[in-house]
DNA sequence: CTCCAGGTGATGG
DNA sequence: CCATCACATGGA
């Protein structure tokens, strides 16, 4: 079937700005998305159309939230326009992306084994986890495709088969992570109640998460988009554009949303 | 060979 | 509180 979607949507930006690892363009403007254990393909036709994979039903509970489609991202870019020369440039290169509503699980583990790596070499943990642990969901390209594994099924890793999916040192760090959820100390659903502040703390207490991973949770996990990370990209454009001061308590519930467009730019080197 | 990657924990001041 | 340093692994 086919949708109607109005406001910005580049899909190739989504696919290449780092909240996501596991987009592909399977064929020449064709997107495959995966969360959880929901695959989508994806295409843009003509005008504000694209066609999609799923049903209607599938599309209002499934993937128009995912995309965060009740958000006016045109509209926050007209906003904050003319505050400040660099965040317009960042805005103008990065038209078209969107923050995901991602699981927040998924967020975690795959935000724990993105520290000190490249975003090819994330996507490829990622994958051997999915392929190891999660479930077949469909075949795409003569190939099986598989979930994310949820906490559930997560809880048979150990030391010796996540060695096996590139996680190195990070290792313990997801076993701890999966066993909180199975102990009940972390539990996602209940943290959706919590403020920004307290959800951060609760984050934090798992090993191998500091600020900028919780931080990611919060934003990608939970569209918590008063939260911007800091990781060595935004440093970067920190110290270069904003003479060394976090620019960010200036965008206030869009903050996340700016840091993103701030994040595809540098990574372009806007 | 060296250097780096969407950082964090442990340690020492 | 801030500054260092080690931490596995794969790719350039």
């Amino acid at each position: 079937m086919t949708v109607d979607i109005h406001d910005d949507m580049d899909l190739e930006k989504i696919a290449e700005s780092g909240q996501c690892f596991r987009m592909k363009e399977t064929s020449p403007g064709t997107w495959r998305v995966l969360s959880r254990d929901q695959m989508l393909f994806i295409r843009k036709v003509e005008g504000p159309r694209f066609q999609v994979s799923c049903s209607e039903s599938e599309w209002d509970t499934i993937w128009y939230p995912y995309f965060d489609l009740d958000r006016n991202y045109s509209a926050i870019r007209e906003k904050y326009k003319g505050r400040n020369e660099f965040t317009d440039r960042c805005m103008d290169a990065g038209r078209g992306l969107r923050i995901l509503r991602a699981d927040p699980f998924e967020m975690l583990i795959t935000f724990i084994i993105s520290q000190r790596k490249n975003i090819p070499a994330i996507s490829a943990s990622v994958e051997k986890i999915c392929k190891r642990y999660g479930h077949m969901i469909g075949r795409d390209e003569d190939q099986d495709i598989y979930s994310f594994p949820t906490a559930e099924e997560m809880t048979r890793a150990d030391e010796k088969g996540l060695s096996e999916c590139s996680l190195g040192y990070r290792t313990p760090y997801i076993l701890d992570a999966v066993s909180r959820v199975s102990d009940g100390r972390l539990n996602f659903e209940k943290m959706r109640k919590l403020d920004d502040r307290q959800l951060f703390d609760t984050l934090c207490t798992v090993k191998g998460v500091g600020v900028k991973v919780a931080n990611c949770v919060e934003l990608f996990g939970y569209a918590r988009t008063s939260r911007a990370p800091v990781d060595v990209w935004i440093q970067r454009a920190i110290d270069q554009h904003y003479g060394g001061v976090n620019p960010f308590s200036e965008y206030g519930d869009e903050a996340g949303i700016i840091q993103q467009y701030i994040f595809y730019a540098m990574r372009h080197s806007v």
